[in-house]
DNA sequence: CGAATATCGATTATCGATAATTTATTATTT
DNA sequence: AAATAATAAATTATCGATAATCGATATTCG
């Protein structure tokens, strides 16, 4: 049984959460942006109850902060924060390979086909595309350390970042990073989990140190660029 | 102003999340445990809404889990778990401290009040204060790293374990890790980052590996002793 | 004039009631 | 008696309304 309108069968404060999230991360919604709930609720057709638990929810995963009685807003992170962010992926990634290296040991097949489908992506410069099937690539490397806590912790991670796109036009050079991660594959082909955790954790440091403070205003929301620099 | 009874200037949920996490910790809520809206709102004077914010944001912090239309629940958390958050301590902190290297150097007199005052506790048999003195070095090293969101995940997991004691009785040798301490506040004085972050990975694996599945059901909550196995 | 205070509008926090859903119980059929 | 369906009880999810608090503006007093 299908639905008809927006998103199917969920409960509304999920449905809500989405509706937010998804305005954030396409940039509808810039950083400071206010998120009143009656506004929202209203917009919805729904009522305070669940948008309010959509947004503790976003809270909790770092997307908007609130205040007691004075509401809730689109997170601004900081270059620092960003920079702080990268580096605990680095070397969690860095972690990851190297308990990863025994399941993925001759089973590389499905980090190859993402490789390829964001390569293809980057060809025709569609950012978006590219962006995801590099995240799978990276997020199939911390599935298969086995470890459902660095996961999770990942996640958080890359749902954070996600707010602020790090691909600033000048820095997108996939084809660099290409052979980067053909060699973290070979790594891992051959069961060489230090040589790829090394590997991952220089290219995420190198991509760490390309965020300065002169970035911060110049970022690219996912979608539409923002020439505010 | 002062308050009368229970936990003064607080919003409503806030309060109740700390009513409700204090009897998670402390053993009155086992794991497995129901938690019904409308019967801890009645409980405490107050109406669902709160009540339910707060075991939302419980859920968050990894405490509770809750299915839709089914309710909330005291989490069980396995071995494997239990295991897994030591193993990401474990690295967080080796991390932690090749950052804090710098900012440690010669800098360790509030590491060793900590380990003065655990070592005090746990000549009294005070586990309890010992667990938190003991809580607050390795803190302390995390905070030294400078990497907020490090201490974010560290706090995180921190809260999560903390729902499990892990000292079981058998276990609880504090004069053994006192001695590791010692060596890794030298190697901190010494400025020698990677060495303290080799100590302190390798004190917290051993832990990890203390935990077994036969543990799972002796665990010790905060407070009683469970003698379930 | 300027500082302190009262008032107003907007919004969050909380409440009590109702709808939706699950779980348990009873009735019905074979 | 076992399996299935119908009903009831319990609980979560949502709603609409009220209370508490904030921020800004107007007002009073020195």
């Amino acid at each position: 049984m299908e639905q008809e309108g927006g998103i199917p069968r969920d409960s509304i404060s999920n449905r809500v959460k989405k509706w937010i999230s998804e305005r954030i991360l396409n940039g509808t919604y810039p950083p400071g942006h206010r998120l009143v709930e009656l506004q929202i609720a209203h917009e919805l057709k729904t009522s305070q109850g669940p948008v309010r638990e959509a947004l503790r929810e976003l809270e909790a995963s770092g997307l908007v902060e609130s205040e007691p009685f004075k509401g809730t807003r689109v997170r601004q992170v900081s270059a620092r924060e960003m920079q702080e962010a990268y580096q605990v992926r680095a070397f969690i990634e860095q972690h990851a390979a190297e308990l990863a290296a025994f399941a993925l040991r001759d089973n590389t097949s499905r980090l190859q086909s993402e490789i390829v489908a964001a390569h293809e992506a980057a060809e025709k410069g569609d950012i978006e595309t590219f962006s995801r099937h590099n995240a799978v690539f990276h997020r199939q490397i911390v599935e298969a350390s086995g470890n459902s806590i660095l996961l999770r912790f990942w996640d958080a991670l890359q749902f954070e970042i996600r707010s602020q796109v790090i691909l600033s036009q000048e820095k997108f050079s996939p084809l660099e990073g290409e052979k980067l991660h053909q060699a973290i594959i070979d790594a891992f082909r051959n069961g060489n989990g230090k040589l790829a955790g090394r590997l991952l954790r220089k290219h995420l440091l190198g991509f760490a140190d390309t965020i300065d403070s002169t970035h911060e205003a110049s970022w690219v929301h996912a979608g539409r660029k923002s020439s505010t620099g």
